[in-house]
DNA sequence: CCAGTAAGTCTGAAAAAGGAACTGATATCA
DNA sequence: TGATATCAGTTCCTTTTTCAGACTTACTGG
């Protein structure tokens, strides 16, 4: 398996981490969240350096995840914002963080708290069947291939 | 930020990062949840170097995702299954692969379809409030600093 | 003119990943 | 008995990425 094309791998998941799975593309990602925009802003915050900071917000950009957007003229500036596509992460990103929140949390208790503002109330992420409702465990999950995959595969 | 600290981090998604935050290891723990336990099974579905293998295998156990299980004594051979901590992980990787579907998908169709056998229909994982049950959007959750989170900061 | 800010680029050293052969304990075959 | 195979790793060397920090370009404000 070669990393130049995990896109193109006949799974979801392998399409998934070609974009966004290592550790700098996650944690900027959690900027972009909590409405980080601008190059110093993720750069500061995170202690990146400004050349993999660099890289990773094209690759972001490339993939449709992060739009470039002018906010300056002269000098030329550009702001970094969540596309579509980039706030359907938010799941993935609500999951990391609960699952951090669950398993390696210390005496200090929780760093963020969350409110939904639909309801108003503190809440933590839920993953649900979108058929029943009901919350999903591994366990209960059957795996078929799908058209999208290859017969050579098991 | 230091990799060698980023589970001391106080934010939960650094923490999680830490641990899983690799293109390998979210590829390891697919193959986990595909009922795959063995160093063989995985190195042959992954084509992963064996040497990164093995240095993943063991992280993941040092974080109590996996426990390494001996399945014959003589020669001693052991066979990595997840924990129930490792079993949390779930949806992490459901709202991975459910975004793979749903943005770098091509015309053949999905690779996997996901059947709930509690009520026996394919599904997609949708991530609900705890407390309301509606489907969670980015831009209605609001962050508050929470009790872990040092002054410092804001 | 000088200092400061923002968004990058460039460079050399350090760390991580890749590739492939090797080890050790046992089983299997001829 | 010796030759081959299996499984779970380890070792060694090369290539690629990442890191740390200086440098660049285009302005603004005093």
């Amino acid at each position: 398996m070669k990393w130049d094309t995990l896109d193109e791998e006949p799974c979801s998941l392998s399409r998934t981490v070609a974009v966004i799975g290592d550790r700098w593309t996650l944690l900027i990602l959690r900027e972009c969240f909590l409405r980080v925009r601008r190059f110093e802003g993720f750069q500061s915050s995170l202690q990146i350096t400004r050349h993999l900071l660099s890289e990773r917000l094209k690759k972001l950009v490339r993939f449709g995840i992060l739009r470039r957007v002018p906010y300056s003229e002269a000098p030329k500036r550009y702001e970094y914002v969540l596309t579509e596509r980039g706030l359907d992460l938010y799941p993935i990103i609500m999951a990391m963080v609960h699952w951090g929140d669950a398993h390696m949390g210390d005496e200090r208790g929780r760093p963020l708290l969350h409110e939904h503002r639909t309801c108003g109330k503190l809440f933590d992420p839920v993953m649900v069947c979108s058929e029943c409702g009901e919350a999903l465990h591994a366990r209960q999950v059957h795996v078929h291939p799908g058209p999208g995959r290859p017969k050579a595969i098991a």
